[in-house]
DNA sequence: GCCTCTCGTGACACCGAGTGTCAATGCGAT
DNA sequence: ATCGCATTGACACTCGGTGTCACGAGAGGC
């Protein structure tokens, strides 16, 4: 009777930790700023040392960051799962919903954690940083669905940074109206201006 | 004769304190590489203190970005000279050109920075940083020329990002053909993409 | 010519982020 | 009980970046 699930003590350990550390950060950056706290400030109010800190962490950026992190692997995900037949356009609409979603649904926590990003210019340089994967990984799967190559082709880098800035833009503007503006209508308004050159198919044939 | 021109002598020392520094860091940084290269190397070669550097520099990322930089402002410059009748696509694609024309002209400096640049995850993070800000300048640009409101219309943001996705998915393909790729060409084919989106006049009547 | 006043610089101490190393602890399996 | 493995804390260290201060070299007033 090791473990009842496939999941060891020691794992939900981990999870534990990385969840204490993750509250205890969010909790003091968002209050006190994100350059007058100190990791060692962070550590000491989730009761670890600075070196398990980065165990678990890259850089002070990252516990702020892989919040956010997680919902772009979300969204290449759902790219894949589009039906083919869909129009770019409504693919890469529904991919960029994911995150957005997520951050509508839990509007409290997600709020802050994304003010806290948009106003602090070393957060927005990582997160800028993580969206260009994100954009890489997108443009390879928009070019695979549509069979074009991404070597060649402009189109698939083009058309996954312009879903990605109807991404930024809608955050940007919810983070600005404190969490009103319906991040869905913003979604849509977004992509009502991108989409004629998402959907124009005067490449190739 | 204390002054040739309105340049006085102390002005020329600090230019050539600031050229000196730049030769210095960018033949390091590109030789062995941007984190294997200390501050106190690169100071050690332009024969200055540690203390002299920051003070020309705000961080050891910004002796190489700061080389595109100034490209930013000229390129905000430009969209802001150029005719009110002129269509958003075409007026973008100047605007854009002309950082991307100082690149194809010093092709042998211009592109080992931006090589150095794409192929080093924290100089891309502050690149895109500056991007970002180079973004807002262009939206409210954009905004005065189209007579929107930047801050209840989308699409300022929009188009000034997707004239910045050309501007890198450019700047990327330059990068990875080692300079043997036309960047007018190249920014041709970018803007075809995205000129559906910034010239459809279907908001605001 | 001399006397300031200022500005750029170097030297030094200092802080915080991030890493390498090692000893201790605790869980899992045999 | 014992061995092996993973996690942790403590410590020392490097490096980026800043505050402070004293020094020296030009620019202007007398």
């Amino acid at each position: 009777m090791s473990s009842r699930r496939e999941v060891s003590l020691a794992e939900r350990k981990r999870q534990l930790v990385a969840d204490e550390l993750t509250e205890a950060a969010l909790q003091l950056l968002a209050l006190k700023g994100f350059d007058v706290v100190t990791v060692d400030e962070i550590v000491g109010a989730a009761g670890v040392s600075k070196r398990t800190f980065f165990r678990y962490f890259a850089s002070k950026e990252d516990v702020v960051v892989q919040f956010l992190a997680d919902m772009g692997t979300g969204m290449c995900a759902e790219l894949a799962a589009r039906p083919a037949g869909e129009r770019p356009s409504a693919a890469l609409r529904h991919a960029v919903w994911v995150p957005l979603g997520e951050c509508a649904d839990h509007s409290d926590r997600a709020l802050r954690v994304v003010q806290l990003i948009l106003d602090t210019p070393a957060l927005l340089a990582r997160f800028l940083e993580r969206q260009a994967q994100w954009r890489d990984d997108l443009a390879a799967e928009l070019a695979r669905r549509e069979g074009l190559d991404a070597a060649t082709e402009l189109y698939p880098r083009l058309a996954a940074g312009m879903a990605l800035n109807a991404f930024d833009a809608v955050l940007h503007r919810w983070s600005s109206s404190d969490g009103t503006a319906d991040p869905a209508a913003l979604t849509d308004e977004a992509f009502a201006v991108i989409a004629p050159s998402l959907d124009a198919r005067v490449r190739r044939g």
